[in-house]
DNA sequence: CTGGATGTAATACCAAATATTACATCAAAT
DNA sequence: ATTTGATGTAATATTTGGTATTACATCCAG
């Protein structure tokens, strides 16, 4: 199962409020341009980026959505955790039953959970290590 | 979004061929049993198993599964390709339609692909380096 | 030939992603 | 204060994929 597009897509919403942001007025119709969706789409993530502190969103006429702190202090994880709020934080989905009278079925999750944390952390730490300045940086030289 | 459950499971029945081969005759009614779900969801994936050369299985009344090649010579990503067939071997969903006219939107796939693979190289060696074998033991040890 | 296992089609249900419409709410400008 | 234009969000629809279940064809050993 893929990782939902709402990741890709909030990475864009976050470097054309970046890019665009003295050029024009960047707000979610704006930036649903750019992307190819829906503005409510654009809307819902503005939502999930705000409660995760990275962006700043104005209403009324004048509105739109600016970055809350500098583009080379938000990682690609910062993201990912806004968007994809994932159940007790676990990449890995685990079958509800195992037998409990079988010794595999009963020690499973012993010894599958570190490993599966191990394998996750080490997708997390390399996102951790990308920013969304970084990914500015290459966009404005093929600009 | 979370990795499908059929990757525990794969791994929980390749688990369970390996311990119970010498006691039990193991087929997916047995093993259905000890990972709690409907035999034919086992079947299924004793099928994308056997498609990844990881099992033979044979049928008829003396049926049943067994490993084709030693524990410590199957990882758990060679589990995970098995059994979670991505489109284009790709674990991010891109947004389909970025705007070619926006500069942005045009350049958008050249800066992220190299990235989201690397995040995907990471989990996928991380995968690479335990085995099935690795896990028999540690559950070994709980039993 | 028959019993017991796999292979797989058909169906159903549920959850999540995505798209879209509609409208309430809010803030700035006049 | 009214208007304008933006966000916030509920409601709905569609589609896809995961999971469960039944039914039955197929195959193989004895």
């Amino acid at each position: 199962m893929q990782i939902s597009s709402r990741f890709t897509i909030a990475v864009h919403v976050l470097i054309c409020i970046e890019v665009f942001k003295d050029e024009y007025q960047v707000n979610s119709e704006f930036i649903a341009g750019s992307v190819g969706v829906n503005p409510v789409i654009i809307r819902n993530i503005f939502g999930q980026l705000k409660k995760a502190g990275l962006i700043s969103v104005r209403r009324g006429g004048n509105g739109g959505v600016s970055l809350t702190r500098p583009a080379d202090n938000i990682t690609l994880y910062d993201v990912y955790r806004a968007v994809e709020p994932l159940e007790g934080d676990e990449l890995f989905h685990f079958h509800e039953n195992p037998a409990a009278s079988c010794p595999v079925g009963r020690n499973m999750h012993r010894v599958m959970d570190g490993r599966l944390r191990k394998i996750q952390s080490a997708m997390e730490n390399e996102m951790s290590s990308m920013t969304i300045s970084d990914v500015i940086v290459d966009i404005t030289k093929l600009i």
